[in-house]
DNA sequence: GTTGCGGCTATTGTATACAAAAGCGCACGC
DNA sequence: GCGTGCGCTTTTGTATACAATAGCCGCAAC
């Protein structure tokens, strides 16, 4: 693994964006484990810039429960135990499993494209001798930006930007082996094929299955609990 | 109706909410309109305080989608039109009816006491020769946040927050009859039936059906289009 | 030894000043 | 007359200064 703190966010955004990127790597990355308290002053020190914009970023995090607030005003970083795994893949579940409905009454000819496309970059990572898991993941998330993209509401990518998913793909794809990536990357045409067909509930159903699959990837791949 | 600016807001909270009441109010009672700008140093002045606050306010609507960012970076209240009012009732049918079967395996004793209560409120509300809307808005309300705290979830808690509901749920009621009332409050009977019964699919069930309800109820009431 | 009070410090909330950027209008040229 | 480019104005983004409050530590009294 390449790199040090996780995505290359490119320094171009608004102080905030980098405040935001970069404050949610730090818990991600488990440098700031839970119960750490996040202090504005700290933070705009390390990120370098005023607490302006931290405090943009800490606001933007508490809404995403990635932090949480103490009594008294204080955030610290949020604790998230086996049970919130597993609501937030229900949660993942069923609202992706409405956006690929939703998506299958208004897919394009184009966007069905695209999804052939990334979906063929998946297999294509998954099929190498040693599985290009950065590339896999990477796909992943496209194919269901693609998905979600679809689904054209404004309202269900915010309530899905805001149900943190990547930490829990990589913990768990980094698990996975060569058959577990090809399996998903089958449930993916799945989904192109139900898409093609304009079939809503298909979508949705495969769509469900796939996210709760994930999420017994998870389980398993957890040490213990 | 008495007052001024809708809900009563406690002049003791702190100035950032003070601003995100009254902005969100000056938007749902129809001052600001779809496309209008919402600059924050006029808002500033309008709340009684500084823009630092007001910013804080306007980040929270954008979150919720009461308003809008244009590429430039200015915030425009937003515009619902019929379908995104669907959506949003799709989107509540399906988290509250998540929160229902949780709520089902959850609740406790006095939990389910408190629902028995507060639905005789709204029984009573109801039952009156001239329906009192105002309360029974006020212990729907009340019905449905007690669902969502039994059903123990802060991730429901924070998006179903952000699904704005009660303007919708107010210009629906109004145009209620008494039977109309007194079908909701048997509707959460039922619910009560099904807490009691422990039964996660009913409840489930019936939580949708009550609000998909109020979805054609609120389409059959609306004017046109 | 424990518990309650008091003052101090750390941290967040709010206001204001300044910088940057986007929108708008006007004028000029074709 | 219409299009285009430049500069002014408005508006947001960021930094910093100040106010208020919550938490903490130590001391003392019971």
């Amino acid at each position: 693994m390449p790199g040090k703190s996780a995505s290359a966010s490119s320094a171009a955004a608004s102080a905030a964006d980098r405040a935001y990127t970069e404050i949610r790597g730090l818990i991600l990355a488990g440098d700031a484990t839970p119960g750490t308290p996040l202090r504005e002053e700290a933070l705009a020190d390390i990120v370098g810039v005023s607490r302006t914009p931290v405090r943009d970023a800490l606001r933007r995090l508490e809404a995403e429960l990635y932090a949480v607030r103490t009594p008294g005003g204080r955030l610290v970083v949020a604790d998230w135990n086996i049970d919130d795994v597993v609501e937030i893949f229900a949660l993942r579940a069923m609202l992706e499993g409405h956006a690929a409905a939703r998506a299958a009454r208004r897919m394009t000819a184009s966007q069905l494209a695209e999804l052939r496309d990334c979906n063929a970059a998946i297999e294509a990572a998954a099929a190498r001798p040693e599985p290009d898991i950065a590339g896999f993941l990477a796909g992943n998330r496209r194919f269901h930006d693609l998905v979600l993209a679809a689904s054209a509401s404004a309202r269900l990518s915010t309530m899905l930007a805001g149900l943190v998913e990547q930490p829990i793909v990589r913990r768990t794809a980094t698990r996975y082996d060569r058959s577990d990536l090809a399996r998903s990357a089958h449930e993916h045409g799945q989904l192109i094929q139900a898409f093609a067909a304009r079939d809503e509930e298909w979508a949705r159903a495969v769509m469900t299955a796939h996210i709760r699959r994930a999420l017994h990837a998870f389980q398993d791949a957890s040490p213990s609990k």
